[in-house]
DNA sequence: GCCGTTTTCGGCCCGACTGTTTTCAGTCG
């Protein structure tokens, strides 16, 4: 999957030059919308090769882009991007990077003072030679000076489950203020995607001098961005930033809506709003007079604002919920049904003391209980996890005596003997099949050699799913989410193998990992797979990430019946018996 | 560059904030 991920950077970088040459923006966003199509792409490119019709049938895709894709396909090169790039000084698409430099400062930078990378900015700030220049002040620089400095330290995006319990906290806080009337947040993190770049929180307030002082004012703000009448911005410690919008009652659902996202979702229901005669921006659906000026600054009363719903009703489009807001969901296709947190009622990957978790089997059951579960499997590491304490066959057998006594013992839960397999480089799995037969579960998991080729991966997954004895494949791909790319098996033939084995594919709801992410998860409920949503519980509280997993889940458009977890006790192992 | 339930040409979302300059351009989301 590589391929996709360098085709979509030529896009990208494509994109970049045009825009520091002053091109159409239109045909910037064209081929910026290219790249980001070509990045969440979940099938191979390479199986485009000889296909140039079924580019063309991709949404964003036209001609221009279809032969660019497959001359890099054939070549590996793409000329109009080596054409593009002989212009242009090396660094100079690197600046566009710097948080308040755009396009346009960018080309005046290379043309009037010769700065074409961040080591001659550093420069030119330092001795003077930006101070020269006409709209330079000194507030302006010390803003690129202070963007600088940033960039050293910012790292990647943050992961959903480092920013959702930030954003919690604020919310929280500013809840409690004597004015605040309504506090949420909105954005990417609404969205639940897996990977958060700031966070967006919307507010209706009583007193905005209020809200406005103790947010900026927070003791994890480092720097204040901005601080307007309806806007503030600020970054905190973590180099995390967030906005904070300020709206009233009225027009609530409109800016939830439009800060909600995704951006390109937004333009969607804007250019649906213009068939129709209104006009939609975050303070309501108009009608559109044509005259100049905004229509709320000029009284006009919106057809609806205070409800997203009511918003969509208006625009006759069925609701959308937030995690099928992206690119990629078309606004007129009516949403399934979706899990949520509520419709899961098992667990089905879980460790104990007994490899690497820290609760006893007992603890997990009970934990399990608590949170209303009707089935937790406990599914300690395999052999060859030497690192996890993994069990030996020997210690296995007692493993499974002691969770049937467990089970015995407490009710109100059943408590399934199980474990997770390694599945090793070569497909084959880390217990014979006489012992993998006398476990009620058996979740099949890559830990190892997760740098393979992608035939090898996609070889050694399709041995596990096709395993007569394997119920559901953990985590398929290996990933850490900013840190360990994992395996890219070919994904389209993983799931038409899981359809017809009837082996479930699982969602890992660990915010680190998310795996499968959103995209493959979309693939599989397509091709009509069985997937399981399952927490990986090291300890009590990781039964609260489940959550994640769900959101992952939604954005991908599973329904409950397709969801192993969301289950009656007598489905579920009844399905689970099948494969014994 | 892409697209079509008015279009194969002519459109393509909308507003807030900042900084620098006196009316707005640039950037961001």
């Amino acid at each position: 999957m590589s391929v996709n991920r360098d085709v979509s950077a030529c896009f990208e970088r494509i994109a970049s030059l045009l825009e520091v040459l002053d091109a159409n923006g239109f045909k910037i966003n064209a081929n910026r919308k290219v790249a980001r199509i070509l990045k969440e792409l979940p099938e191979d490119l390479g199986n485009y090769k000889d296909d140039r019709k079924g580019l063309l049938a991709i949404d964003g895709i036209g001609a221009g882009s279809a032969d660019r894709i497959l001359e890099f396909l054939q070549t590996g090169t793409i000329e109009e991007l080596d054409r593009l790039s002989a212009e242009i000084p090396d660094g100079l698409t690197e600046l566009l990077d710097v948080p308040g430099l755009g396009p346009k400062t960018v080309r005046r930078l290379w043309q009037e003072v010769d700065v074409t990378s961040i080591d001659k900015l550093r420069k030119a700030i330092s001795d003077g030679t930006l101070e020269s220049m006409p709209r330079m002040g000194a507030k302006t620089i010390a803003n690129i000076a202070d963007s600088l400095a940033f960039m050293e330290t910012a790292g990647d995006r943050l992961g959903i489950g480092i920013a959702m319990p930030i954003a919690e906290m604020l919310v929280a806080r500013l809840e409690t203020l004597k004015g605040t009337r309504r506090i949420t947040y909105a954005g990417s993190l609404r969205r639940g995607r897996e990977t958060i770049g700031d966070v967006d929180l919307l507010a209706v307030t009583d007193d905005v001098g209020e809200l406005a002082a103790a947010f900026t004012e927070s003791p994890e703000v480092v720097k204040v961005l901005a601080k307007g009448e309806t806007k503030c911005s600020v970054r905190l410690e973590q180099g995390l930033q967030i906005d904070l919008r300020m709206v009233d009652e009225a027009a609530f659902g409109a800016a939830l809506m439009y800060f909600t996202g995704s951006k390109e979702h937004n333009v969607l229901l804007r250019e649906r709003a213009i068939k129709r005669g209104l006009r939609l921006n975050e303070y309501g659906l108009f009608p559109d007079d044509d005259e100049d000026g905004t229509p709320q600054s000029r009284g006009i009363e919106p057809t609806a604002s205070e409800t997203e719903a009511a918003i969509y009703e208006a625009l006759e489009l069925p609701f959308h919920p937030p995690e099928l807001r992206e690119e990629r969901d078309a606004i007129d296709d009516e949403p399934p049904e979706l899990v949520d947190v509520g419709s899961i009622r098992s667990e089905l990957h879980s460790h104990t003391d007994a490899s690497d978790g820290v609760m006893t089997i007992r603890e997990l059951a009970m934990e399990a209980q608590s949170r209303g579960f009707h089935t937790i499997a406990v599914t300690d590491h395999s052999r060859s996890s030497v690192q996890a304490n993994g069990l030996s066959e020997k210690r296995l057998l007692a493993h499974i005596d002691a969770i049937h006594e467990v089970d015995a013992e407490i009710k109100g839960i059943r408590v399934l003997a199980g474990s997770e397999v390694d599945i090793l480089a070569d497909g084959s799995l880390d217990y014979d099949d006489e012992l993998l037969a006398k476990l009620d579960v058996v979740v099949a998991s890559p830990h190892v050699a997760l740098r393979q080729d992608s035939a090898k991966a996609t070889k050694r997954l399709l041995k596990a799913i096709r395993h007569p004895l394997v119920h559901i494949i953990g985590h398929p791909t290996g990933r850490i989410i900013n840190r360990r790319e994992g395996l890219s098996p070919d994904m389209p033939v993983l799931v038409e193998a899981a359809r017809e084995c009837d082996t479930a594919l699982e969602i890992n709801a660990n915010p680190l990992r998310l795996d499968l992410r959103d995209t493959h998860v979309r693939l599989a409920v397509d091709a009509g797979c069985l997937i399981a949503i399952d927490t990986d519980a090291h300890r009590a509280e990781d039964f609260d990430l489940l959550r994640y997993g769900v959101l992952t889940a939604r954005r991908g458009c599973l329904g409950p019946e397709q969801c192993i977890n969301a289950w009656t006790a007598k489905r579920l192992h009844t399905w689970l018996k099948s494969k014994r």
